[in-house]
RNA sequence: GCGGAUAUGGUGGAACUGGCAGACACGCCGGUCUUAGGAGCCGGUGCGAAAGCAUGUGGGUUCGAAUCCCACUAUCCGCACCA
């Protein structure tokens, strides 16, 4: 009999015979309990798989094997997010076409994911690179550009001058690129974007309707960043009295009206630029300074307020009627409400710290702080002062009130904002999705029509990206140059492409009908399957990918594609993988580790056993070498006891108990992602097995260990299981009454402080406990024939004595 | 500054709804088998000689607090001149 255990040998086997035999592909088959699990899918970068894919995949893939044990009908899919600007940058270096770049790294990775036993459905794999996928994410964009979602804007945008390409606000990360780490520039240029804004207040009261961990809605609300507030006008005149229009602001805070001692605008507003300011050489040279700024020097030396007065112009605050001065300042941002603002120095800090910088006064409009020492910004206690009609009033009531004159005088009304902006959906580089868009002299922008689709990226010689900030694809003029699909005159193809993000937008989509040529998918498919039961990924995801592909998805049901307002209805998130040092993996720190390295020398069951028993699923953890050994071990320790167990089919009496326990804090781990214990579970169980068991013993373990380490389960099953594939075996089930004892320990206190322990029956009375507890040597000694004054009895767990005195 | 989280032995980490803190594992110590052991098996292992003391710090509520409340500190993540 071969005594040995050989990962080696026995994983290989076991991936070939799942293969070969479909077992893990999802049925489009009637009446059948479906349930969808989703995880991220992967860019397949050429260094292959490394530590950050294996987590969420185990995790995911346990989930997915015990739903299936459990009867359900499982779609797990995976597929290759495949465009972005590695495998260009590759293809660059190495003079390799990027598609042959992606077909080399998906084969790599498809071989790594194959060798750690994940059940993915391989029917049903995708890739954004693929022209039949394309050709939907092109068909999606054609929609909203026929909804007026989709529209070409000149504006500031933050252009990459490393990657030679503009990036989305939620690409940017405190100033720098994502990707490189280069401080983004401001650059005006027309650019491709989708209005996800008119989204913006469903993208925010729909968070009620989905299961997300709240620090994932949380984040969302507030990148979402809605407030509610007025917008003001305030009349502008010359120093000669002449009136010029108004100046309007937005404001949450109306109800300091009177307090407004002068107004800033940003060095982007129009009437920075007016002809009758006086100091115009002066104002002209601080918003030239300001618009060379980058985003990340403007934010760096955001504390220091800087600004030029407007000469010659004058606001009048239409509460006080009084003139007050306009200022430029780079601390008004053109991108968030008006560009304008009016200022309140006593009760906003930047204001304070503006009108300290400037000598500008500070009135106090709502009591309760010291303005002359900081801005005072409590909007719960206080009142109202120095502002005429608004006296006395509180803050909450001086809104209404301020909103009611506003109205009544026609100076204003309440406004809600969004910190969130359009999304730039538009990349200078080549290898993404080409927009289907041509450009005709006569009739202007024209959509391609659908039986035009897919627009296929053309061949080119070279992908370097251009100085100017065109795509390279500008280069390509057999290409460029077309006809006016309207009126057949001569015009021209856009050339940049879509971002990376376009193709991860709707991919799941995709998954229940993945060869569908007609449309997306089939309505019935997208019935069948959507929305997502369960979607895991990464927190870096949910202010990009999560929140893009919430509004794909919203619109898609808009115009009657999908059939539900959200596309996930649970998500959760793995943590962040560190390094066995404690940061961040990278292969220069060797702190990682090569899943390859450790299924060659351990195997992929200690492999996913590992990467889920180091820590909690949902918290960060770090990498630690020394976890993987304790796991072989526990497998081997599986090995054995199952070939050491007793013929016999039926399960002792003795172990039945833990059994059922075991099989009770399996499954209920398993849906709260605490693979963590559910492990150590198990392997409290095999040590209770070694101590004597039967093969019905085994057994149960065998199947609840089954999804964490299939090949293993899948081999002893074979040996020693009986019908079929321990894949396809029925998930245990456990007896509620089965799985407590019929005696228990109580812990025994006096005074709080424990003493010893007492056994009873399960469920016994107050008086039959307090007596086993005086019953106690080390109880009865203190106690001296003494009763306790008071006693507190937790039934089942324990007894406090009380002994005054 | 705003929002979200975290803090427990030598280490990774457990602990239901306030009820025996340290499950499970690593490491370490001892034993055993062995020509040998960085293999296996068995036993021990929070600190303290003990009374006792222990869940980041300081208070509080309670018969009882890792868990609840208040005030801090530290670390991590996201956002940040958003009016």
């Amino acid at each position: 009999m071969n005594n040995q255990y050989t990962p080696g040998e026995i994983e290989p086997k076991w991936q070939k015979i799942w293969l070969d035999g479909g077992f893990f592909r999802a049925s489009d088959g009637d009446g059948l309990k479906n349930f969808y699990c989703l995880i991220e899918f992967p860019y397949p970068s050429g260094v292959g798989l490394h530590i950050g894919h294996p987590r969420p995949y185990t995790g995911m893939d346990v989930l997915a094997r015990t739903r299936r044990m459990q009867g359900y009908n499982v779609l797990f899919p995976i597929g290759w997010d495949a465009f972005g600007l590695p495998a260009e940058n590759y293809a660059i270096k190495n003079n390799i076409h990027p598609s042959e770049v992606v077909r080399n790294n998906v084969t790599h990775f498809r071989g790594q994911i194959r060798r750690l036993g994940y059940s993915f459905d391989d029917s049903r794999e995708i890739n954004t690179t693929d022209p039949a996928y394309y050709k939907w994410t092109q068909w999606i964009f054609l929609k909203m550009f026929e909804k007026g979602l989709a529209y070409k804007s000149n504006m500031p945008v933050n252009w990459c001058p490393s990657c030679k390409c503009v990036l989305a606000n939620e690409e940017v990360i405190g100033g720098l690129c994502e990707r490189c780490d280069t401080p983004a520039e401001r650059r005006d240029k027309s650019q491709w974007m989708l209005k996800i804004t008119a989204y913006a207040q469903r993208l925010l009261d729909d968070l009620d309707l989905c299961d997300y961990p709240s620090r994932v809605a949380a984040q969302q609300k507030n990148w979402i960043g809605r407030s509610e507030g007025a917008e003001i006008s305030f009349p502008v005149v010359t120093g000669g009295g002449e009136s010029l229009g108004d100046l309007r602001v937005y404001t949450t805070r109306p109800d300091t009206l009177f307090g407004a001692t002068y107004m800033v605008i940003s060095p982007e507003h129009p009437l920075a630029a007016n002809a009758i300011v006086k100091n115009k050489a002066e104002t002209s040279d601080y918003r030239c300074a300001a618009a060379k700024k980058s985003d990340f020097e403007r934010t760096e030396l955001a504390k220091d307020k800087t600004g030029v007065r407007l000469d010659g112009l004058c606001a009048v605050n239409p509460a006080t009627g009084e003139n007050i001065p306009i200022y430029v300042s780079d601390y008004v941002l053109m991108s968030y409400g008006t560009g304008a603002i009016m200022a309140v120095p006593g009760h906003d800090e930047r204001d304070w710290a503006f009108a300290k910088a400037f000598g500008l006064p500070v009135i106090e409009v709502v009591a309760g702080g010291d303005v002359t020492k900081e801005a005072f910004t409590d909007t719960e206690t206080g009142v109202l002062v120095n502002s005429g009609f608004l006296n006395g009033l509180e803050v909450a009531a001086a809104k209404v009130r301020m909103a009611e004159w506003l109205k009544e005088k026609g100076l204003g009304e309440p406004v809600v904002r969004f910190k969130l902006r359009d999304w730039v959906f538009a990349r200078q580089r080549y290898w993404g999705e080409p927009i289907p868009i041509v450009h005709c002299p006569v009739c202007g922008m024209v959509p391609l029509s659908e039986d035009q689709l897919p627009l296929r990226l053309p061949e080119v010689k070279n992908y370097q990206p251009t100085e100017t900030g065109e795509s390279p694809l500008a280069a390509i003029t057999d290409w460029v140059h077309t006809a006016c699909p309207k009126c057949g005159a001569s015009a021209k193809r856009e050339t940049d492409t879509m971002p990376q993000w376009a193709g991860s937008s709707w991919y799941f989509l995709r998954y229940t009908d993945p060869n569908n040529d007609n449309a997306l998918a089939s309505k019935e498919a997208l019935e069948r399957w959507m929305p997502v039961d369960w979607y895991n990924g990464g927190m870096e995801h949910t202010t990009l990918h999560l929140l893009y592909s919430r509004f794909w998805h919203k619109f898609l049901y808009d115009i009657g594609i999908c059939a539900e307002p959200e596309p996930y209805k649970k998500r959760t998130s793995h943590g962040f993988i560190l390094g066995s040092d404690g940061t961040k993996i990278s292969k220069t720190k060797n702190n990682g580790m090569d899943p390859d390295e450790v299924v060659r020398g351990f195997g992929a069951d200690t492999l996913r056993l590992t990467i889920l028993f180091i820590g909690d699923f949902e918290k960060g953890c770090q990498w630690s070498d020394k976890a993987i050994k304790g796991c072989r071990r526990f497998l081997e320790r599986v090995w054995s006891v199952s070939h050491a167990a007793a013929k016999d089919e039926r399960i002792t009496p003795e172990l039945e108990i833990k059994l059922h326990q075991t099989i009770k804090k399996v499954t209920e781990d398993i849906e709260e992602l605490k693979f963590n214990t559910a492990i150590a579970a198990m392997m409290s169980l095999c040590t209770a097995l070694e101590k004597g068991c039967t093969r019905g013993d085994v057994k149960v373990l065998l199947r609840l260990l089954s999804p964490f380490a299939p090949h293993l389960c899948e081999e002893l099953w074979e040996l020693y299981g009986g019908k079929g594939l321990i894949c396809q075996a029925e998930w245990p089930v456990f007896d509620p009454a089965k799985t407590v004892e019929e005696t228990v320990e109580l812990a025994v206190q006096i005074n709080g402080k424990l003493r010893g322990t007492a056994t009873v029956p399960r469920g016994c009375g107050q008086d039959e406990a307090i007596a086993a507890a005086l019953a106690i040597e080390k109880v009865a000694t203190f106690a001296g024939g003494r009763t306790p004054d008071k006693a507190f009895v937790v039934p089942d767990k324990l007894v406090n004595l009380i002994f005054k005195g």
